[in-house]
DNA sequence: TTGTAAGCGTTATCAT
DNA sequence: ATGATAACGCTTACAA
């Protein structure tokens, strides 16, 4: 019964306070450095706990303070840069407010409600990405009164949200096609996918609209990847389209491929644009004209807006804006401002 | 006292409990499905759950099985995909394990030890990832019972650890480049940075004492990224190399420009190879030789191993097997095996 | 300046 | 089958 044990878990208040010959107030005083405690036995305090590797319990700490100090983030997938920088994004403000990130991906997983039920017994908020919970779902959480933030997602009542805007840079992209001398143009892509896809093909429509040229009725569906996208160009093709304005680079990857199934080139028979601006963009041969998203802005300005929510401030949503960034696959010349260093692949 | 107040926080299980008409003891067997408990009751009871839309508290839950259920994983950074990858192998595994998963990258940040310090107390056991942090930190972890597991990162005294197998591909990859007729091959990297990249450079030396050809005494040492690629790769060929094995894709193509700013061509006149296999490695012209890590694998092994060392089973370490991808740039002909589908790039 | 003690929301061990 | 009740490890009035 006597005896010191070890390694029967990590040491806790009591053990730092027997040890260091004072109440656990007042080691609970030292670690906070909050309440008056004297210089003398605060750095006996400290010793002790320094000796024993003491470290405070966060269940211990969180029920206390009745706060988790921890947001998470729900997203879809990692494959591709766009959710590595937003959750990188995400990290950095969380870590510069002291608190902890959850991470939960869904993938296409069918009981990803319970899992973003799970994560909710562990937060105090959560940002939901894309397409990743239902609304209903989002309701649910929110009538629990669990402050919560959307991202890139589309709106559900008064959530406060986060995007980057579709709309201009989808009209000057296509308008910018147009300027190529192109009038047969096709979407490719799937608006249903994400309210991001659906705003830019409401931008393809509206530049159509406002150039006076009469433009397809629909886009050219299309899932994720190369494979869809170079399906997808091949159908875009047959129609008699000469400029395929994509919904993301991947596709337009995909695109170039039917382009070149076709001895055709790009850019001098068929104009082609992506969306996203991943690192290959600037290497493809020709480089692709796309548009850049502020991705890591995305998820820091999410993580803020949440931060504020939880201190029952009441933010309002936050729109960034996307560049277009004019290379070569749109009939331009290759672009002198590409960010150096760059391997000019013949 | 009395009356009925809603909106004070989410619902607790006295609330469930007041509102079913039982005790809180029963809530949680229904909530558990542990004990017994009448179907009547057991229906009230979940009827009322959902009404009040009640997620047990997770803080008082850990506290109370003195579990958290969650790890947490240490990373340096999220550029590139390596990391992207390697998390999203460790998230997956760790939903499989119905826990939750905390990220930290620690970046260049000064206070990182702290930062894994306080992760520490919410977890139940940690993976550290490349150099995140330091050995006496690591053992300072250990040394309070904390479960660790290693990942790519040199090992400190007998913790459990997954990294891919560097000595083998390097040797291969090298002595692959020797085929083509090389006889001067540099080596870009730097050992100093990450184990692996320690192992590859070994696995270069080897190669050249196996086949008795005198190699360089040592690397030509290059950061990270294209600029460093390049700026090594030009040093390299100032001392007559005609081939250059890079410790990662970023460093090759850097090595590409300086190759190309030269005059030169690859691989007619140099022979460049990498390490990791990037995306953009299929799509570079010519195709990048590199070596292919089965990074997802290497998350999800680690989350295993640390699932066991937290269930005080004594797991081993694991080393997985990378293998090489001979494309273009080390001179063979582009391969048919490139999986499809590829953009041929002129 | 320091200590005592009452929670925080669970789980789990007892009784009943 | 159900209900008290004692932990779990911490913070924070309130006393001393």
């Amino acid at each position: 019964m006597a005896g010191d044990r070890r390694p029967d878990g990590p040491a806790n208040i009591y053990a730092v306070a027997d040890r260091a010959g004072v109440s656990i107030a007042t080691v609970s005083r030292v670690q906070n450095a909050n309440g008056p405690v004297s210089p003398v036995t605060r750095d006996r305090v400290l010793r002790v706990i320094d000796e024993m590797g003491y470290t405070p319990n966060g269940s211990g700490r969180a029920l206390a303070v009745r706060r988790h100090d921890a947001i998470g983030i729900v997203f879809p997938d990692l494959s591709g840069p766009y959710y590595s920088e937003v959750i990188l994004g995400c990290e950095r403000a969380t870590v510069e407010a002291t608190q902890s990130l959850y991470i939960l991906a869904t993938h296409a997983r069918a009981n990803s409600d319970e899992l973003v039920l799970d994560l909710v017994s562990r937060v105090d908020g959560l940002i939901l990405t894309g397409r990743t919970v239902d609304d209903d779902v989002v309701r649910r959480l929110r009538d629990r009164g669990l402050p919560v933030v959307l991202l890139a997602r589309p709106p559900v009542d008064d959530a406060p949200s986060v995007r980057a805007e579709s709309l201009r840079p989808a009209i000057e992209v296509t308008t910018h096609v147009f300027q190529h001398g192109h009038r047969q143009l096709a979407f490719i892509g799937d608006p249903a996918a994400s309210p991001d896809a659906e705003e830019r093909w409401r931008g393809f429509a509206l530049a159509h609209a406002d150039a006076g040229v009469p433009g397809p009725a629909a886009p050219v569906a299309a899932a994720f990847g190369e494979t869809a996208g170079r399906e997808a160009a091949e159908a875009a093709l047959d129609s008699g389209a000469t400029a395929l304005v994509c919904a993301d680079d991947e596709l337009a990857l995909g695109a170039y491929g039917a382009v070149r199934a076709r001895g055709l080139r790009v850019p001098e028979d068929i104009a082609v644009t992506g969306w996203d601006d991943i690192q290959l963009a600037r290497f493809v041969s020709p480089s692709l004209t796309t548009v850049r998203q502020p991705m890591r802005v995305l998820g820091a300005t999410a993580a803020q807006l949440l931060f504020e929510l939880i201190a029952d401030e009441a933010p309002s949503s936050v729109v960034l804006s996307s560049d277009v960034v004019v290379r070569a696959s749109c009939g331009c010349e290759p672009p002198s401002d590409i960010p150096e260093p760059e391997v000019v692949l013949r």
